[in-house]
DNA sequence: GGGTGTGAAGCCGTTCACAGCA
DNA sequence: TGCTGTGAACGGCTTCACACCC
């Protein structure tokens, strides 16, 4: 944790991590960084680059325990104990989210839903309580949650996403489809699906002819 | 077109262009780049460099013009017809893309939907029928689509993502937890959730105390 | 020989700084 | 005076290249 590690890196080492995992037990024990590297699709240079930042080492005749990463990649990306998330907005997407993130990271855990509208207030999704938006401040402290999905409608984001910094929240996942106006020490990723879907149509044109690296 | 369009670029002008339309009316109908720039949190300069690549031009006492503007930013990123999309694996997550994309872009129309589950082959989902794997090369020219939307397990997604490029697929939104290995005249575009949701809790943990830019 | 670890170089996107202009 | 348009400088991430090691 000496080292300032940037998202770029953090990315990929969330990915090495799930990658590894899944072919743990099933190949070697080792991989070597071009092994690793085909299966991301980066260069083993970089590979090897951010390996460093976990502190394991690899040996030139094997490569890398897989196991070493794994555990190495865990103590960078995991908190020491679980960490709990709400998600705000349980529309379509929300409980789609919900559902997806349900037992996907052990130590990500949605431990609430909030939502305005009565008929998903109380109700249980996957397990998880929704509660109305005046319980918000409340709830989050009980669970001492500082991360957030935010699933709800742009026009009223930016006054809920307010409400979760007030709260304590100190990251916030935004699928709102407006950039959010916030405090420089909250962390926020934002998922823009009409861009990302805008980008794809525009560089698969560009690409019907050329080749694109 | 001449002018080669950066990833980077490309979003942020996506994000402008809407950002702009809602404005449209509400405001003055001209803008000045540092007014844009706090819309988006950018700084003054990107805005005005991002510009220039659609051609528009400012004027030092009013700024630009919004209205040129979004038609400038529609002439890069949308294609002169209509583009026609489909959407592999109608579970949840599928689902809830189809009813956020539904009439959310006019040149964006998801036109099909697939499944290999049999309860949901032929059901319609917003208008939009659902039909079986072994129809997709056929529909996916008969409508000539280029762009796929990939929610389907990871592990079936390398599977289905070459029976896409088969079929003519130029260009996949992958929400599939896996990376694809495709030509690379395919442009893949990630949506990693479980990446996304691990990078807003490791760095609300970093910001927790510090100052983030 | 083939792989790792890493300083140095390269590349690309962003920001600076300023001439030009209304 | 204040903003635009843009060459030049900057900075951060990626790749190169090579010493070291099994």
């Amino acid at each position: 944790m000496t080292t300032t590690i940037s998202k770029r890196t953090l990315e990929r080492l969330s990915l090495y991590r799930r990658l590894l995992s899944d072919r743990l037990g099933k190949e070697s024990p080792f991989i070597f960084s071009h092994q690793l590297a085909k299966l991301v699709q980066v260069t083993s240079s970089q590979v090897r680059r951010d390996i460093m930042v976990t502190g394991c080492f690899g040996n030139p005749t094997r490569g890398y325990r897989v196991e070493d990463l794994i555990e190495a990649i865990g103590k960078i990306v995991d908190a020491e104990e679980p960490q709990n998330v709400v998600l705000v907005g349980i529309g379509k997407l929300g409980s789609a989210l919900m559902n997806h993130f349900h037992g996907r990271r052990p130590n990500l855990r949605i431990k609430a839903a909030f939502d305005s509208s009565p008929e998903r207030i109380n109700r249980i999704y996957q397990g998880v309580r929704c509660y109305g938006m005046q319980d918000l401040a409340q709830v989050i402290r009980d669970e001492s949650a500082y991360a957030a999905i935010l699933t709800v409608p742009g026009d009223v984001a930016q006054q809920v996403a307010n409400q979760l910094v007030m709260a304590g929240i100190r990251g916030i996942l935004n699928f709102a489809p407006v950039p959010l106006h916030l405090p420089g020490n909250v962390y926020v990723e934002v998922i823009d699906l009409t861009t990302s879907l805008e980008k794809v149509t525009f560089f698969a044109r560009q690409s019907a002819g050329a080749q694109v690296s």
